[in-house]
Parts: structure tokens; sequence; C-alpha cells
RNA sequence: GGUGAUGUAGCUCAACCGGUUAGAGCGCCACACUCAUAAUGUGGAGGUUGAGGGUUCGAGUCCCUCCAUCACUACCA
């Protein structure tokens, strides 16, 4: 019985480029849906520009358009990377990266605001929305609030200038935007103000969502064990109650849709948009094609026997497994049947970089003509059923490639096809026993089939390319070579050539989900098919072909260097990027290395001094801390809370002589601010052990 | 600091519930072949499975400690 999928990728954010990182969901995720349809199954894959959100309005306002203007063209951008823009839609999907959606909306949709609306107002009859004051940094020149990631300022921990509100990228600390020293609106410029204002909240929190989180994510049903495992450490010990409220809405002015029953006072966050999006996509194409409600419903209500399967990156699991689906049970509506998330992407071992030109554009791929085939089976040879990371090593990707695809796939035709043509006039003709021929490739195919399904598409690239090699041995045990010489022996010729194409035609079939476009060469101009390959063409002997046709070039290594020049800047962008977001794997800040050593100046940045401990206490309800009051002499006195329980009694600290670092940025800490370090000594065989100072030395003394 | 993941030949990866001399592809070396847009075949070299302990008749596989990388997280300050 045909299975009905409804599958969705995670909907790209609509400030940015498509790049390489974004491809592997992409490509996984058609590689599968080809698939599936192949199968005879009915499969839906819809998709969408996510297009909401402070990041869209102030890159339009920079670039001085409106949001609408700004979604459009990126609209065009991603639709052409992705299969070659709407206008090759109609052509069957192999431009581009041949992504083979169904439909590819926007969120900004009316069928996307219907159903925000709803779930919104369902939610709320359910008693799961709450609205509760939240004090926020406010820019006064733009009269805006400001997310974490626009409030800039100096880091607390280190100092390092110019750092945004949530982690510091000289340090890698992370923090809140209120630790920040001198803050100040990465918009404007103004010092931001903290500012009240009502807030919605979906009530994560409530027993009703924590009961069926916990029921819905574990139990192996619905995501992958790891991700059940992250979950399962997410929600807590039951009772526990570790989710947090999520708040789900933001004040105007905001690029987004406004929440029902609030006079346009108050706008739903984009990520709540966001996933409701595959649902509005889902809608305009069944709008589209003239579904029926009933037909609608199958899909969105509870209980009917289609699947709902999204692809995710590891980064946004927290939305798609609790949220979302808290949300849509809540709401009334069908929850997914599988959320499959994969990692990210390195490219040669290393987080993509602009600066060295690994951070790679779909754009740029395409047109420096790389084939884009080439990057779907590396992929697909890559990819497994885990969250693991994939690596693109470049040099690799070019061995491999050229190896298996040109070397050992297309080789095979290449030799096979030039003396069917020449002597036997494209007929095909076996001799003896082909039970056995067609019975080996229907094992072959239900092995890799169900690597398929099972997302385990590195696997059923090893046993293709094992498939290859044994008819190319095959072949070569034949020589056909030397038959060709003895007029006698056309026969063994013929079958031995007709054999590897046979082969050969299995090979096509097994990859043509990763290899859309040479199957369809394959499938029309070498096997004179009038349509694409399904996946029973595996076990159809073909009786004739057409003249060969080179059907793949290597890749030139310079290519993959012409690439990587293409792919290097400098350019900042104007605004800084938006933090994890749908589909928008990774795109951290790069660390810079450490150096080994440092400057005589940068020691001197270092304000050690000779501190006297006034008081020493223990801290109600802390395991590691004793609050230390210090004095620094002239500096006058400091609290600072140290990780020192373990190894001292507060008793013996008292009027202790120490070191401590005067000028480290306060730090907020669960039990108060502490204003300071004091240096102690520890390794694996003890510690801490404070240090000491000799008698004579004064509070308050520069340590140097 | 805690939790989890990863660490296997030069490179990319395998190895079911622990079970024979740890496999494959690429690369490398030699040979063969010439049908194929230098593709193919045969053979070979190459690993103390991150390190060190332990359990076991037997460990890449289980346990402990450590190291490295990555992710998440925190009451290191």
């Amino acid at each position: 019985m045909p299975r009905k999928l409804l599958v969705t990728s995670a909907l790209p954010y609509a400030n940015g480029a498509i790049h390489l990182g974004h491809l592997v969901e992409y490509i996984q995720t058609d590689i599968w849906v080809r698939f599936q349809r192949m199968q005879g199954h009915e499969v839906l894959y819809v998709c969408a520009d996510d297009t909401h959100g402070t990041p869209i309005m102030l890159r339009a306002q920079a670039e001085g358009i409106t949001p609408e203007a700004l979604i459009e063209r990126v609209y065009g951008e991603h639709t052409r990377d992705f299969f070659g823009g709407e206008s090759a839609a109609a052509g069957g999907k192999l431009g581009g990266f041949m992504v083979s959606f169904d439909n590819y909306h926007t969120t900004n949709s009316p069928e996307n605001r219907a159903f925000c609306e709803d779930i919104y107002r369902r939610l709320k009859e359910r008693g799961l929305i709450d609205i509760r004051s939240v004090e926020q940094f406010f820019d006064p020149v733009k009269a805006m609030f400001l997310p974490d990631r626009y409030i800039k300022g100096e880091c607390p921990k280190c100092g390092a200038k110019d750092q945004y509100g949530d982690s510091c990228e000289a340090c890698g600390s992370t923090y809140a935007p209120t630790d920040l020293k001198h803050p100040y609106s990465a918009v404007s410029g103004a010092a931001p103000v903290r500012k009240a204002s009502e807030h919605h909240f979906f009530r994560l929190s409530d027993p009703r969502c924590e009961q069926f989180l916990r029921a819905w994510t574990q139990g192996g049903q619905h995501v992958q064990p790891e991700a059940g495992n992250k979950l399962k450490e997410w929600l807590g010990a039951p009772g526990e109650n570790k989710l947090a409220d999520w708040d789900i809405s933001r004040d105007p002015p905001y690029f987004g849709f406004a929440i029902p029953d609030t006079g346009g006072s108050k706008f739903f966050y984009v990520w709540l948009d966001a996933p409701v999006g595959y649902f509005g996509s889902f809608r305009n194409y069944c709008e589209r094609t003239g579904k029926s409600q009933a037909e609608i419903d199958a899909y969105l209500r509870p209980g009917g026997d289609t699947e709902l399967v999204h692809f995710i990156g590891k980064d946004i699991l927290y939305f798609h497994a609790l949220f979302w689906p808290a949300m849509l049970e809540h709401a009334g509506y069908r929850t997914p049947s599988k959320v499959y998330a994969h990692g990210f992407l390195t490219v040669n071992g290393e987080k993509m970089s602009k600066s060295r030109g690994t951070f790679i554009t779909a754009q740029s791929y395409l047109e420096l003509g790389l084939n884009p085939e080439w990057l779907r089976y590396y992929y697909a040879a890559k990819l497994g059923s885990t969250m693991e990371d994939i690596d693109l090593s470049l040099d690799d990707f070019v061995a491999r490639v050229n190896s298996d695809l040109v070397g050992k796939y297309v080789n095979i035709a290449s030799r096979a096809a030039g003396f069917i043509s020449r002597q036997f006039d494209g007929e095909l003709a076996y001799a003896g026993d082909t039970v056995s021929l067609v019975e080996g490739a229907r094992a072959t195919a239900a092995a890799v089939r169900d690597l398929y399904d099972a997302r385990e598409f590195g696997k059923a690239m090893r046993l293709v390319m094992e498939t290859a090699d044994r008819i190319n041995q095959e072949y070569d045990r034949h020589q056909p070579w030397l038959l060709a010489k003895d007029p006698q022996r056309r026969g063994e010729l013929q079958d031995c050539c007709a054999r590897a194409l046979y082969g050969f035609k299995l090979l096509s079939v097994l990859l043509a989900p990763v290899l859309p476009r040479t199957a369809q060469n394959v499938a029309r101009s070498l096997f004179g098919m009038e349509r694409d390959f399904a996946w029973d063409d595996a076990l159809a002997l073909p009786e004739r072909i057409q003249p060969y046709r080179h059907l793949m070039t290597r890749i030139d290594a310079k290519q993959v260097s012409a690439l990587i020049e293409a792919n290097k800047e400098s350019l900042q962008p104007v605004l800084p990027a938006s933090p994890a977001r749908h589909g928008e794997q990774q795109q951290h800040a790069e660390k810079p290395a450490t150096a080994a050593h440092i400057t005589i100046e940068d020691f001197a940045k270092l304000d050690l001094r000779v501190a006297r401990i006034a008081d020493a206490e223990h801290v109600e309800g802390a395991d590691k801390l004793l609050k230390l009051t210090l004095d620094v002499g002239a500096l006058g006195t400091r609290t600072v809370f140290a990780g020192i329980k373990a190894a001292y009694d507060p008793a013996t600290l008292k009027d202790r002589l120490t070191v401590m670092v005067a000028n480290l940025a306060p730090r907020k800490m669960k039990f108060g601010i502490s204003e300071g370090m004091i240096l102690a000594a520890s390794d694996d065989s003890g510690g801490p052990f404070l240090l000491a100072v000799d008698d004579g030395a004064k509070p308050g003394m520069k340590a140097k």
C-alpha cells in the first residue's frame, strides 16, 4: 500500500544566501523524497522561505527597501539555487541542486497567517497562553526592543570591545546582554534602556505539555535515539519542570503577523510562524492543485493514515521536537511522525570559514560550472541516519567523485556501449542464464532500498559501488576487446556487453535518487525510454541502446581551487547574523586561535592585587562557593564568590592574605555579583590551594 | 566543571549480540590489459583500532583512568 508522506526540510532564512551547509539538508531530504517517489509512494515535499523577524526588517531598512521587496528578491535567489528558479519548476526540477520541492512557498502568506492565528486561538482557549510583563533592552532612538544579538558592548569576561549580547567572539564565553559593559544598540548606537512590555507565552511548563512531550519524545517512535537522549536532558526528571514557557510575542516595529485581538500591538515571534510555514506551504500547494478539504484534513488532523516527516539540523531540534509538537497537539492538529536531525557540515575538518574560502555559496558552486550531482553524490556517500557531523574533505571529494562516479560507474557504459553500437546496431542479446542475473539484481536492489529508506545513504552508496566493481571485474574477465577480433565469438561479445549494460542500468536506477539528471539521461538517451526510471526498472533487461554519449566529466582540482578563491572574502555583514534559525545551519562565528604567548602588555592588563580576606562565609544553597569579603587597601572592599568550599573552612580564611584579580569584570552569579577573582592552584592531584603572600605585604599592593 | 558524541591504515569510512591472521574504497608500488573522454583488472606494501590499566579462554567491541576534538550545559571567576 502506498504511503502518503508530507515531507519538509527546514525553512531557510530569507536574509542570506544558500551555502553548502544548507545543502546537506536539502540534498538529504531530496534523495529520500525521490527514493520514496520511485517506490510508488505519494510524496509531497514542501518548503518555504522563512521571512519574518527583526533581522529581515533591519536588513531591508539598511538596503533602503521594504521587507517585502527584500524577501521577494531572496526568494528568487533561493529557488534559483535549489532548483533553477520558479520558471524551471515545471521542467522537472533539474536546475540548481535539483531539489524537487512540490511547493516552495513563503511564510509571509495568507495561508500561514491563518494557521498561526488558528493555532494561537486554540492554545488560548485551552489556557496555554499566558501574558506577562518582561523587561528588556530598548533602543530609545529607533523606538524598538532589541534582540540580544543587537546589543553590543564590552565582553564582561575578557573586555573585548564590540561583542554581541549573547557571547564573546574573542574568548568564547556566553552571558546575558545585561552583563555587557557599556552596552550600546547595534542598530542606532544609542545606549539602550530597560523597558517593560507585555509578552505572550506558550505555557510549555504546563503539566499537559510536559506529560505529552515526555511520552512523545521517548520510546524511539519519532526521533533518533541520540536525539531522544538530548531531549530527555532538556525535559529533566519527571516533576523537575525544566521546560520554561516560550515567549512567542514581539513588540512593533516587527515584520511579521499581528497576534489576534491585540490591535496590532503584538506580533508573533518569527520562530512561531516558521514551522507553521510547513502547513502554509502545504495548504498553498493543495489550493493550487485543487485538493479537497477532506484531502487536506487527512494530512493535518490527527488520526489519518498520512505521515508528516521533518528533516532538520540538530541545532533546531529544540524547536521541532518540543515547541512544535506541543503546539500542534494542544491546538488539535496532528503531530509529526518523524523528526530526523542531521549534523553540521565541516569543510576540510573545520567549520566553514569566510576567510579560508570554505563558506561556499550554492550560487558560486553553480556559476563556476561545478556539477551539482558531484556534491549530491559526495553528501550521499557521507550521510547516515545519525546526528553526526559530516565533513566535506575537498581532496577526498575530487578523488571520490572521479573514481566512483566516472571511473567505476559511468565507465561501464562507456566501455561496453561502443561494441554494441558499432557491431550490433544497438541490439542487446543475452546468451544463457539470465534468471540468476536478474535475481542478483533483485537482491542488490532490495538491500539498497532498505538502506535508502533508513536514510543510510553512505552504506547504500558503498553497496552500489561494490556492485559497480563486480560488473567491471566480470566484464574484464570476458576480455571483450579480444572477442571483438574473433568473428566466431560475436555472440559472447554481445552477451558480455549486454550484461554490463544491464548492470549499468541497475546502477543507474539505484543512483537515480542521488543523480536525477544523469539517471534521466540514461533512461531516455541511452535506453530510449520515454519516462524516467522507476525502481522496478532495475529488474528489466534492456533490449537495445542508443549510441553512447558521455554522461559525466571528471572534477578538475583546479575547479575546486577556483571555488575556494571565489568564496574568500573579507566583507563583513552590514548587520549581525541572526542566531540559529530555521534551516540556518551553522552560522556560528569562528573562534580565533589563542596565541601561545602573550606580550608584556597583555600581562599588564591584569590588575593583580594583594587582598586580605576580611570575611568568609558559607552561601546558603551553594555546593562549591564561599562568599569572601576582600580588603584591597586603597581599592576598598570587594565581594568575591570563590569555588573553594571543598578545600577551606571559612573560619580559617579570615585575615589571610592572598592575591586577587582586581580588574576582572563583575560577574552575576546565582547568589550575587562577584567582583573579582582570587587565585588558587589545583590539578588532578588536589586543590584548590590559595596563593599565600609573604609577610610584610599590605592589602592593595599591586602584584607584577 | 558536568553530560553526551567522536577518536580504527596517508585520506574517507566499515566491523551484528565481545569470537578465527581488524576490512573496503581512494592514494601509493609492481605487473597486466587497451574496449573505455588515462578509464579497467591482478598482486603488494601499509594499522600495538588516541594512551594506559582491568574483566574474560578471547576486546576495536564491556568497565575504569587519562588525552584530543565537537556539541550542549553549569554555582571555575
